[in-house]
DNA sequence: CGTCAACATAGAGGTATGTCGAATCAAGAG
DNA sequence: CTCTTGATTCGACATACCTCTATGTTGACG
């Protein structure tokens, strides 16, 4: 999802999007576009770099099923914004922030593209 | 919408969203959500800072009624992604860079956040 | 005033989404 | 092996969303 020719795009503001790039685009935003998600995410990434956070920490959050969350968890994998692995009896999950990164570069705007233009993940 | 005390906060891999703010970002990302509507925004916001574009620029340009179009610029408009203005018979559209500004520090991860940071939209 | 063109709004229909309870799968303890 | 706990999958249902056609509204022009 989201493929390289996307990546190297300068913005949603430099240029049109093309109806290819729109529509992968659009189900990383929708994958966004749900409160429960959002916070899903930014618990997940909050914990940094290597963190990593338990379906069981995230779930009594949230006055939900647990199967709720989990369909959420597994939209916001399938958008390509957090991965998971099974250790045992659990499931730990991080987030994968090249994803995101690639959103704010697409979302900067040309004022304030000139300090974070070089952002496009060194390599 | 998106009220000022989202405004300032550091970003979503910063600390844990709470209800409130998720609820208010997942508004403007589900407006992002749409082929669409991704399309329509870069179009106008290619347009550059002052730059404006007319309904009857954008409607041709998909292959949809002209009330499906007028449907999707009022909720990028609700979002707070767009603003428009009626002159004489045609209706003008431009974008809001600060909303976008603010989604974009938002997803900005720490690693690329030593650039981009001081982005904020000087006044 | 009447008419026409550009947009917006209203209502309807089909599809997708969010949620749940029940069933199922996976791993460890006894 | 069986039982318990953690997590995902399945089936169903209510709601939201996207799209259309039909109708309103606004302004320009005779």
């Amino acid at each position: 999802m989201l493929g390289q020719d996307t990546a190297c795009c300068p913005g949603l503001t430099s240029s049109p999007l093309d109806e290819d790039q729109a529509a992968d685009l659009a189900k990383v935003f929708k994958a966004l576009g749900d409160p429960v998600r959002l916070r899903l995410l930014s618990m997940i990434a909050s914990r940094g770099e290597g963190g990593e956070v338990c379906v069981c920490e995230l779930t009594p959050a949230f006055d939900l099923s647990q199967p709720t969350i989990s369909h959420h968890l597994k939209l916001l994998r399938q958008a390509g914004l957090i991965d998971c692995e099974r250790r045992g009896t659990w499931v730990y999950y991080w987030a994968l922030p090249k994803t995101l990164d690639r959103l704010a570069t697409l979302l900067t705007t040309p004022s304030t593209a000139s300090t974070a233009s070089t952002a496009k993940t060194p390599a």
